[in-house]
Formats: structure tokens, C-alpha cells, sequence
DNA sequence: CCTTAGCACTCTCGACCTGAGAGTGCTAAT
DNA sequence: ATTAGCACTCTCAGGTCGAGAGTGCTAAGG
């Protein structure tokens, strides 16, 4: 009666198809399932009693809950896991969605790579009903395509860097004198001509070991341009987070409790968890869901996150995710994310890096 | 007995101290203010029964309302209405405030205009604990400083934009043909100079004017530049709205009813509206302050809109502003939506555009 | 004539109770 | 091993009740 592997393994076929039962439905209908519901829904011919028996054992072996004595039972985060890991079937996605995502991220309508992210994180969320997220790419690993200075009022400039993926990111830094707009223009057009194609990181450390090295040969014009570089080129925020689709959230069962309303818009608002929630969530590479008590931050809310990555070649540039109550369909959720990383990951390839690149 | 003059001419003073106390009462306790606490509370030493006369009597002139028969009463936003224009003393801004905004705003802190948005709506919600919305500026009307081609791949080209204020808009197009990067710049550099200090709509009246004339006798290269331009510098998306401080609105009595929850993130997901209802708000310079059913918008969920415009010289750029209950302290408020609006405007003269501006 | 004390009236809110319904666990029979 | 039957438990919606708050009205007093 103990639970003598959590693999599922002790658990017999009938055993298992009861708890799939289990699980569909309450995925299905967010309430408490009875054995009755089970017996006349389920294929196998065997009644209630029967059935209750079984889910007396699943509660006793940790996949099934109830929340009071004469209520129903509802799945465990251990029965989701056991569940996505060898019970379920992944549903293959419509053709119509399929077309639809696809029209929406490679064809002609994103007009630059914010955009894309915002689109992408709005199709996570419209496909999904839950809460759509997209961390944009790190600066750090990011390869620059070309770097531009704007003389701004005083000695105050604009700096411009352009990644091969089409985003951009800007800066104001102040510069120790004023420096004429034909300085600052012969100075971008070197820097994007010797270090483009280089990730940010890489610019950073090579810049540095140069201006260490060279320091007393260096002539005045190279030795500003790299100080504008070091100062413009340092970029090392954290990556963006793009979420839509929380209000969609307000509709789901679990959300009538103004209380959690109340946490989970907290947990919203903090960026930084989010994004090292995401970036726990794909790490290793192999793992893509997190339910419940995975992480302290779902386990409060009894969330999940399902979570791919993107990027160009075989280079990961972020990751995106939908985020929602544990009680989701897994089965649509889980190819639809996969396919959006896909995707995005072509649409970034496709339509902004490309073959010209160095 | 009957509203002679809603502007509240025909009230004693008596009848406005009364109102101005019920006001003050209802804005810090979110209840149904009595007439007995009236009384208590109240200077004039008036017993609790004159008192009910007189609220009867405000009653029907529509300033206050009782949620049922035996409660105390609320005011209504003709109520709200009278006390900002003639009741209201408003609060100067602490000086500790006032140094916190400067800091932040002008201070070294934000790194680029889209920051600086996103800092001054954060600032608006805490410093209000209602929800903090700026408006960018709107790009027809934005003063050019440079323009930037960079090639991706293939045929694409991305177009970069910055406006003499700092901000920074891109967008990714499609040429004809591909065009090397040498060229590409050369036209980066031809339009920055000639057309630098002018507005994009004026640029884009000029461009198509030329192009018209002079078809004939310009060479292949200009003509390509200027199709570069006409494709880049269409940037007629309207301004972007940034939000802070959703989540600290739950926490208003207001919002214990999950049925307006809903309505108010279905309310704040609906870009375009509040887009138009800030512009609404500050449209004809003198009004700033939207309450209740002013617009169809407020009256559903109650609520009230402060908003100031922020801009550069005698040229206003965009709209900020906070949205909550209507119940707000407007005494503090306004001021302080007016200030960050000062604020706004000062740092993105002071530390963006400047005196070597064409 | 304005003000005020007094009182009956109304309405909300929380506590408590109750019965119906749903679901279980156990036992005994198949 | 399975199942029918039954007692038991728990929730939930509805109803009742009393306390409390606040009002409107009336009649008395300045």
C-alpha cells in the first residue's frame, strides 16, 4: 500500500486507465471526478464500487487527492507528471492552427523583431488560453550586425546595436567631450566592419584585451572609438519578458477566488522570477514542464509552465512558454509550444539572419 | 428642490462644507459616510439630524447617493465634479517625492526614451497606487534626427528611426533588389542630412512631392534612396501605451468584486481605447480629469482618469496620466500628475534633444 | 423658522440551522 | 475479485433570526 515506485510502475493497466480517466476529466470539467463518473464514462465494464477501490489505493499511492471526504478526487502534480510522461497521447495541431501560426509569424506581418516576440507571445496565448510568454534573446550571446552612434544635445549619444536577428537595442551614454556627428559616424562604420558578426560578449572581451594591449599605440581617434564601444556595447540587462493573454486567465475555475487573483498578478509583475522560472524550466534541454511544487513560485498557485526554447542553427537565443492553472490540456499544450519554438525559430532564421551573414 | 445649478451656486455654504466633509470622509474610507460622523467630525457644531436634512437635500440635487435605505451616502461624480473645480485645496507635492521623481527621471538612471516611459509610469503608480499609463509619442509628429539602413538578409533591409527626442523606432522592409550595404549607408547618410530636423510627416509630404517632380531628371541612385525612405519612414502605428501598477489596484475595496476585475483588465487590454480616451482626456488643453460616466468607458467600472500632457518646448509629444477608482485622493493627485508631466517634458528636452539641434 | 431630540422603520450582515444531494467507505453476498 | 447496499460525512443553498447602523419623520424648543 505504499507507493513503491512513483514511476507508475506497480501500478496495473487498469490501474492506470482509471487514473487516465481521472485525469482527462478533470482536465476537461475542473471538477472533483466521482468513481460513478468514471464507471459510465469509461470503457471497461466495471462499477463504481470497484472503481472507488482503485482510487482509494491511487490517493493512498500519491496520484489522487480529495478535497474533503465526500467530494470527488482530483489529480496530484505526481499524477500530471506520470500522465505527460506515459500516458498521454499528444494531439496533433489542426491544420488551421497550424496555418494560422504560421501566416502570423513568417509571413509578411511582423514589420520587426519586437513585434515578433509580441505576436508570438499573443498566439501562446490565444491558442492556449492561458498566459502567453517570450523571453527575448540575452544581449550577451547575441551576434551584432552593425553598430550606430546619434549625437544627441551636449556630449550625450545614442547608441544603436543591431543584432543578425533583427533586434535592436539603444543607449544613451555621455561622452567625456563633445564629439562631432562625422567622428561619431567613421567610428560606427569601423566598429560594424571589424566586429560585426561577433556576439556581444566576444566584442566586449577582444575590445578590452586590445585596448589593454595596445594602449600606448593606439592613435586618439581609435582609442575614442573604442571607449564609445566599451561604454555603448554594454548592454547586459536581462532579457525582456513578453507576456499576453492574463486577463484570459480570469475566466478559468481556479482563478474565482480573489485571493490568488491577487498572488498571481503579483507573481506576474515580478520579471525577474519570471524569467528565471523560464530559464529553470528549459534548462538541460530535456525538461519542458513544471507543475506545482516543482518551483516555489507555481506550487502557491498550483500553476504550470510549459516552456521551449528558440533560436537560430543550433544556437538557443530564448525561450517562450505559456503559464497557467496545473489543470490543462497537456496533450493540445505541449506539441502547440513546441511548435511555436519551432516556428519563431524559423521565422527568426528565415526572414532576418540569412545566408549573407558573415 | 430641485438642482437650480449643478454648478453648485445655489448651496449654502453650509450645504459645501457638509459636501466637501462628506467627500474628504468617503476618499479615505471607501464606506458610506453617516451623518453622525458628519457631525462628530465636522467643525460646525451642527447635530446629526440637521445634518440628514441637508444630505437629504444634496440627495436630490444629485450629489450624493445611498446604496440602499439605511446606509450612509456616497458622492457622485457631479459631486467629484464640484469638488475639484471650486472645493478642492490642492496638496503641494512633498519635497521628498518631488526629489524621488527628479532623481529617476533626470537623474543618470534612464538609459534610453523607452525607458524613460516605462520609469515615469512606474513612478505615476507609486506614488499614486493607481495605475500608471504613458503614452509614447506619436511618430507623425516627431522631429527626425537620423535615419539608418541595415541589410539583413536576402532582400531585406532594416530601417531604423531616431527622433530628436531619443526614441527609437525600427521596422524591417523589402526591397526590390538587393542593395549592398556601401549603398545603404550612403543613403542612411544623404537622408539623415537632408532631411534631419524635420518632422516625419513633413519629410514624407516632401519626399512624395519630389518624387513627383522630379521622377524624370533624378538618377537611379536617388530614386532608389528615396523609395528606401518612403517604404522606412512609414510609421503610422499609433502611440504605444505603457502600464505599471495594474496589480496594485486589487488591493482597492473597489475591486473585491471579481465580475469588475474582469471588466477592468478586459478594460486595460483594449489598447486602442485607452489610447483614445487619454487623448480624450487632455484634448482642448484645459480638461485633465475624467470621471465616471464622462466617457462609456469610466462609467462601467467607476473609475477616473487624470491626465496631463508632456512635450517638448510648446510642442506636446504625448499624454500621461493615472486610472483608478473613482474614489481618489485628486487633492494629491492632480498635482502630481501634473508634475510628472513637467518632469517628463523637462528630461526629454533637457537630456535629448538640446541647443545643437538644427 | 431653523434646529434638534426621539423614535419607528428599513436594510444589511453575520451566525446559525436545516435538508437535499453527492460521494465515499465498509460490509456482506456473489 | 467484484459488486450491491447502506450508513456516514461533507458541502451547499436557502431560510430564519437578531444585532447594528442609519435614515426619515414628527414634535418640541430656541
Amino acid at each position: 500500500m505504499q507507493p513503491t515506485n512513483l514511476n507508475g510502475g506497480a501500478l496495473t493497466p487498469r490501474d492506470r486507465d482509471i487514473l487516465k480517466d481521472v485525469i482527462l476529466t478533470f482536465i476537461l470539467t475542473a471538477e472533483p471526478v466521482s468513481s460513478r463518473s468514471v464507471a459510465k464514462h469509461g470503457q471497461l465494464g466495471l462499477s463504481a464500487a470497484t472503481i472507488r477501490n482503485v482510487m482509494a489505493d491511487l490517493e493512498d499511492w500519491g496520484f489522487l487527492a480529495q478535497p474533503h471526504t465526500s467530494a470527488g478526487r482530483v489529480p496530484t502534480r505526481a499524477a500530471y507528471h506520470l500522465f505527460i510522461r506515459t500516458m498521454m497521447e499528444a494531439r496533433a495541431i489542426p491544420a488551421r492552427e497550424r496555418r494560422y501560426i504560421e501566416e502570423n509569424l513568417t509571413g509578411a506581418a511582423p514589420a520587426d523583431a519586437d513585434q515578433l516576440m509580441e505576436v508570438t507571445s499573443h498566439l501562446l496565448s490565444e491558442l492556449t488560453n492561458q498566459v502567453g510568454i517570450v523571453l527575448t534573446p540575452t544581449w550577451g550571446d547575441t551576434v551584432i550586425k552593425a553598430v550606430d552612434f546619434v549625437p544627441l544635445s551636449g556630449r550625450k549619444v545614442l547608441c544603436v546595436v543591431i543584432s543578425n536577428t533583427g533586434f535592436v537595442e539603444n543607449k544613451v551614454i555621455e561622452t567625456d567631450e563633445v564629439t562631432p556627428r562625422e567622428e561619431l559616424v567613421r567610428a560606427a562604420n569601423y566598429l560594424t566592419e571589424s566586429f560585426g558578426g561577433q556576439t556581444l560578449r566576444e566584442i566586449r572581451d577582444r575590445l578590452l584585451r586590445r585596448m589593454d594591449e595596445e594602449r600606448a599605440q593606439m592613435d586618439r581617434w581609435l582609442s575614442r572609438t573604442f571607449e564609445l564601444a566599451r561604454r555603448g556595447l554594454d548592454l547586459d540587462q536581462g532579457p525582456d519578458v513578453v507576456m499576453d493573454g492574463t486577463s484570459a486567465l480570469l475566466n478559468q475555475p481556479e482563478l474565482a477566488d480573489l485571493q490568488r487573483v491577487r498572488r498571481m498578478f503579483e507573481t506576474f509583475a515580478d520579471k525577474a522570477r519570471m524569467v528565471s522560472l523560464l530559464n529553470q524550466c528549459v534548462r538541460g534541454g530535456g525538461v519542458r514542464v513544471l507543475i506545482g511544487d516543482d518551483s516555489d513560485l507555481t506550487s502557491e498557485l498550483d500553476f504550470s509552465l510549459v516552456a521551449a526554447p528558440y533560436g537560430v542553427g543550433d544556437r538557443t537565443l530564448g525561450t517562450l512558454g505559456i503559464f497557467g492553472p496545473s489543470r490543462m490540456e497537456y496533450q493540445k499544450i505541449i506539441p502547440l509550444v513546441d511548435f511555436l519554438g519551432e516556428t519563431l525559430s524559423r521565422a527568426l532564421s528565415d526572414s532576418f539572419s540569412g545566408p549573407e551573414a558573415k
